[in-house]
Parts: C-alpha cells; sequence; structure tokens
DNA sequence: GATGAATGAGCTTTCATTCAT
DNA sequence: AATGAATGAAAGCTCATTCAT
C-alpha cells in the first residue's frame, strides 16, 4: 500500500465524522446532539471523534470552515463570470436554494446552527459571512456601473434585500414552512422559486 | 390589599419571568439557557420558577402561547383593513421592523427556537410561524385580485422576499453591522427603512 | 432557629466536606481520589461538592489556604515570645511533629499532595511556604543577636538544615517508614522526637 | 551486524522509556503521568511503551527494581568502609547532594511515588527506602561504639536531621530559590554544601 | 520493531428538578 | 411565596490498552 492512501483513509475517516456531525446536528441541534449520537450514525466509537477533533465544538467549526468555504468559491467564480446582473444573481439565487436540496442537513446546521454560535459575537469572526455580503454587493456596484441596476440604491443595503429573500426561503424550507406542490417535479420547483425570487427583486411587485 | 391586587402581582411575576426566559433563550438557545440564568435574569431564585411553571420546557411553550397570538391578531387586523395593498404591507413592515427594534429578542426565541420543539411533531398541525407567512401571502392575492400585484407572482414565494428583506436589514442593525445616522430619531430611521423595503420590494431594483 | 444557625450550617457542611477530602486524599491521593469518594466519606451525594466547591482542584486548595495559615499563626506566635533561641525552635518542632500525631492525615496532604501541586511552580505561590522559612530564619537572627547561636551561619540557609530535619521526620512518619517503639507511650516518643532533632541541630553529633 | 548489537540497542531503548518515565513522573506525579507523555518525552510513539512493558505500572516498578538497588550497593560499600563516621557520612552526603544534582528526578520519584504504590502493602517487605535510613543509623552506632558520636542520641532519628538537612538544601536548589555564586563551579559548589551540612551536623549552630 | 487508529471504562462536571424550611 | 441545599441522571472528555498494519 502506498503512503498517500493512508493519508486518504484519514481524512475519509475525518470527513466521515463531519458528514456524520452534519446529520446528527440537522436532526437534534448542535446542543441536544450528543457525541456518542455522531459516532453511533458514523459507526465509530465515540472516543475516536477526539482522536480526530479537540471537542465537539471544533466538530461544528470544521463543519463551518470545510463547508462554507467550498460555498464562497462558487459564489466567487460566479461574480466573476461574463453573465449580465440578472443572470449572475439568478445562478446564486439557484446555487443558494437547490443546496438545500441537495444537502438539507448541510443547510440547516449552516443556517440555524452556526449563525448562533458565538462566532458572530466575536469581531473579525464575521468575515466568513461578511464575504458574502461583499461578493453580492459587488455584483450590484457592477450592474449599476454597466446600467442594469437602479443607481439610487447603496449596494451595501441593497444586497441584503436579496440575501434576505433568500435567507428566509431557506428557513422556510429548512423549517417545513414551504411545501413543495405535489402537481411538479421537485427540480422545477426549486427553480421557480429561485427565478421568482430575483425576478421579484429586479421589477418589484407591482404590475 | 385587594384580591385582585394579589392576582396582578402573580401574574406579573409571572410574566417577569417569561421575559427573562426570552432574553436568555434568545441570548444562548434554549438547550444552553440553565433555568438559574432565567431566574437570575428574574432577579429570583431558581426554584421560584418551578413554583410559576411545571419546567424548562412549559416556560418556552408558554411564551410561545402568550406571545405570538398577540402579535398574529394585529397583523390578522392590519390584512382585514380597507387600506390598500401597499398600506397593508407598509403597515406590517413598521410592526415587523418595530417588533424587532423593541423586541428582538422575541423574534429570535419564536424564529428560532420554538420551531424545534416537539410542539409540531403533532401531525396536521400547522406552523404557527406559517400562519404570518400565509397571512402576507394572502394580502398579496387580494392585491392582484385588485390589480395592485403584478398576477405572474407567486404569492407563497413572493412573501418571503418581502419578510427576508425585513428581516436581514433588522437584523444588520441589531449586530451593529449598519449604523443609526446619527442625524435622525432611531423611530424615525427604522420607519424610513420599513418603507425602503417596500418600496425596493414593489418597485425592483431595475432602472 | 436564628438566621446565624444556618450560616454556621453552611459554614459545617463545607467544614464536613473538607475534612472527608482531607481523609480521602491522605488514603489513596489526590489524583486517584475520586469526588465520588469525598462525597462518600462525607456522606452526602457527590453532586454537593459542586454547589460548595468549584472543582476538585479547589477542594485541595481550600484545604490548603485555610489550614496552613491556621499553622502559621501559632509558629508566629511562638517566634514572638520571650523564650530563649532552643525553645522557641523546640516547640516548633514540637508542633510540627505533634501535627501529625493529632491530625495524620492534614500532614499527610499538606506533606506529599500539596508540595507537588502546581502551586509551588508558580512564582509568588512560594509565598505561604517561604513564610514558614523567612519565619525560623527571624528566630535564628534573633539568637545570633543574643548570642544564642553561632554567627558565622547565614539563617537563610541554616534555617533549611531544621526545617529539612523536621520535614524528613515527618515524611518518614507519615510514609511509614519510622515506627513507634513498643516500649513507650506515642505521646512521649513524638516529644523525644522534637527534642532530638532540636538538640542535634543545637550541639551536633559530636560527643 | 552482530547479535549483541541488537539486544544492545533493545536494552538502550528500554532504558530510555525508562528515563522518561521518571522526568515525566517526577514531574506530574505517576497518576497524572499520562503513557503518551512518557512516549513523547522518550521520542517515540506511545504504543512501543506497551512493546517493553506490560503496562504503565510495570514501569514504575522497573524504575524501582533497576535504580534504587544500583543506589543502595553504593551507600553500603561506603558503609563497609574503613574511614571515620565523619568521611562515611560526607561521602555518603556527597552522593546524595549529587545524585540530586545529576538526577533530581530519581531522587523525586523513588521518595514520593513508590511508596504509595500497592508494592508495600505486602506484609514483610521492608520499605526500600527505609533500608537507606537503617544504613546511615548503623553508621552512626558504629560511630557511637567508637566514641566518634555522641551515645545520648537516638540513632534512628539522628540520621533524619542530616538526610533531611541534605534534602532541603538540594530541594532550595533545585527550587532556584537558593542560586549558585558565580565565582565557583557548580560541582564544587554542591560539594561545598554537603560539607556544611555534615559540619553543622557534627558541631551543631551553638557558638 | 514501530506506529497510531480504535475502543470504552471511568472520571469530572453540569444542571434540571425536588423539597425542607 | 420564596429560597437554595440536596440529589443524581446524563453528558463531555481523558487516557490506558489493544491491535491491524
Amino acid at each position: 500500500m502506498p503512503a498517500p492512501s493512508e493519508s486518504t483513509a484519514r481524512r475519509d475517516k475525518r470527513s466521515a465524522i463531519l458528514d456524520a456531525a452534519i446529520r446528527v446536528f440537522a436532526r437534534t441541534g448542535y446542543h441536544a446532539a450528543r457525541v456518542s449520537d455522531i459516532a453511533d450514525e458514523a459507526g465509530i466509537a465515540y472516543g475516536l471523534v477526539y482522536h480526530y477533533f479537540k471537542n465537539k465544538e471544533e466538530v461544528l467549526n470544521s463543519i463551518f470552515e470545510e463547508r462554507w468555504g467550498d460555498f464562497l468559491d462558487v459564489v466567487s467564480a460566479i461574480a466573476a463570470s461574463d453573465e449580465d446582473t440578472r443572470e449572475k444573481l439568478f445562478q446564486i439565487a439557484s446555487l443558494i436554494v437547490n443546496a438545500y436540496r441537495v444537502r438539507p442537513d448541510w443547510v440547516k446546521v449552516l443556517v440555524l446552527e452556526i449563525q448562533r454560535s458565538s462566532r458572530f459575537a466575536e469581531p473579525g469572526q464575521m468575515h466568513a459571512v461578511g464575504k458574502l455580503f461583499a461578493m453580492i454587493a459587488g455584483i450590484l456596484r457592477d450592474g449599476q456601473a454597466r446600467g442594469e441596476v437602479r443607481s439610487d440604491l447603496d449596494p451595501k443595503i441593497a444586497c441584503y434585500v436579496l440575501i434576505g429573500g433568500l435567507e428566509i426561503v431557506i428557513t422556510g424550507l429548512v423549517l417545513g414552512v414551504i411545501e413543495v406542490e405535489s402537481a411538479e417535479e421537485e427540480g422545477d420547483y426549486f427553480d421557480r422559486v429561485a427565478r421568482t425570487v430575483v425576478e421579484t427583486y429586479f421589477n418589484g411587485i407591482c404590475p
């Protein structure tokens, strides 16, 4: 066996614990989740969790750091593309909405647990979430330069309305307030939600 | 002392415990909150909490039952009034913005904690928070019938953009990301925020 | 019942826990001792230990602070008395040696456990033990002024030899290396030990 | 590779683990010491400790068996020599002082840790450390017979004053309370300490 | 020989809840 | 009504020990 495979095995087990933790945190919430629940979900002894992570909180932090970074990379690529503002925002909206469809547990934990953790109380920890706001504000500013967005809006505030709309949609999905209509495909429904939010954001609800 | 004053005193103390609990739950979450934290916050001994409530969960349940209903009643009255759609939405936006301004903790607890409790496991029971969304969707649907709202929007989705926009702006204020301009009164500022969000919501960001 | 009796009851329970802890630490050592052992020894639930002390270490610290201070007070009184140097040192030697006879567990814990704790690694924590050395050095210095002690000795070093001798005797007793001869009374034996140490210290072993 | 060198390598590694264990036990005590601390100190993987020793307790036992016997052999040789009492005691004082200087950890572990283990619970077994005291007491008794030592002293007690004086002076050096004068070599200084203690021990502090 | 992943007994600590006062 | 001492279930975490590689 070559050495790299061992390193891969270690990374795999670590990842397996994180995945199990996401599922458990999504199901019961961070505080109510026992370390032994995570271990059971991952099919390992609970002591092993402490072999890979310092404690329960580091598991939550690792979920955030390793999953949120991936998400930001995709948003960054969209922001840098040649599409017009409306299309960029729609792609981001789609990304967010579909993230819930594909990995509902991830979104549940990111939205419900990590937002509440001390991360946001400490200055400078706002950073990671702040990056998302800055990226979308940047897209709006570019849009204003191209004449695709009203120039009387402050991009730094306007971006909140879009993100807030998306966030509430996600929260609604997470909490089960929004239910997919039985008449259409799930994938179609999620696309329609993203499109409606961006469309409303662009044109308003006035006829 | 007349008897009613004693009953009032009892109700006051009960209410004080609930208010303290809301603040603590908002700060640390239900699971992490200790009964002694609630008692400290209320300035009483922790044993007394058990004089007024069966246990910690009953405290959470009582918050829900006694606070959310009041809020929905006001929204319901606005929805039933003769005002046009824009004015109704502005009034609700004002109500929410000011609720968040005056009692940010209430909203945090109602949205984040109560959903997760076992209350909603019972089948056939509608999400209480969902009722708010349904009411606003209802206003939009009425607006479509009156020709005041674009008929191509799905009211059930469009309502999230308004609520989400309001929520994230207020969250920004609460977290201190957005700062109130020193030249105006705080109350005025919150009204202006509500008006701006509703305005953007109506007319969009398109030039 | 008057209020003071309640305060007394609280102090009594606290003291009972400390006494139980001394017995347990003496028996098994600090590290091997379980909090539940202390509670069992005191006849209470282990949770109650945490009602009176922050954690296990604070129990050990409290033993030290509350018992060592009492000891220093007595030494201080002896140092301030009118007796000659030899008598003062004999009284202190008696005090130390008899402390073991009356409260062997106290001495065991003070000698074996607390010396090893981090207390002495941290600067400034040397203080409490240092006070004993300073007091005895002071007695020697007074003795030199009175012509009762060789003036070519540095009191700061000479005091170590006495304390060292006493300490080893105590350690020997604690560890069971020294055994009381069956032919004499225990009290007599301990007095003889104290006298021998001081006598040797004064006159040397030379004939 | 010749066979003997392999056996030597094995013995070296085993010895390295014991030396590391002594340092760790001296620092933190047996109970608080982790097997992984010993391994870290020895620069090996903790699993390897179990290749050379059955378990943690066997490490402690081996320290005792393989280190203390050597020391006693030297003391025994000194006691049996033709020197007069003062010279014998000076040689032992030198041995102890230098043992403490070169291997302070050995003495700490031998004195503080090993006594407490279950080894000495077995009836009829003499305290190994007690043997050292008995040997020195024997030298004093011989000295009394030769007229070199006051006959009114109990050798079993008097020996403690010497050992204790040595111990506490050395402890002072180890803890940095006494500092070696810069003008002389460290080795010289330790010899002078041994000589001073033996001198004081012989002639007393009386003028 | 050597490594360190894996296990789980057992400890410390927290805290909801009860209850005597 | 009010207090807080007392209890003990339950959880987090540590670490000696085993074992596959």
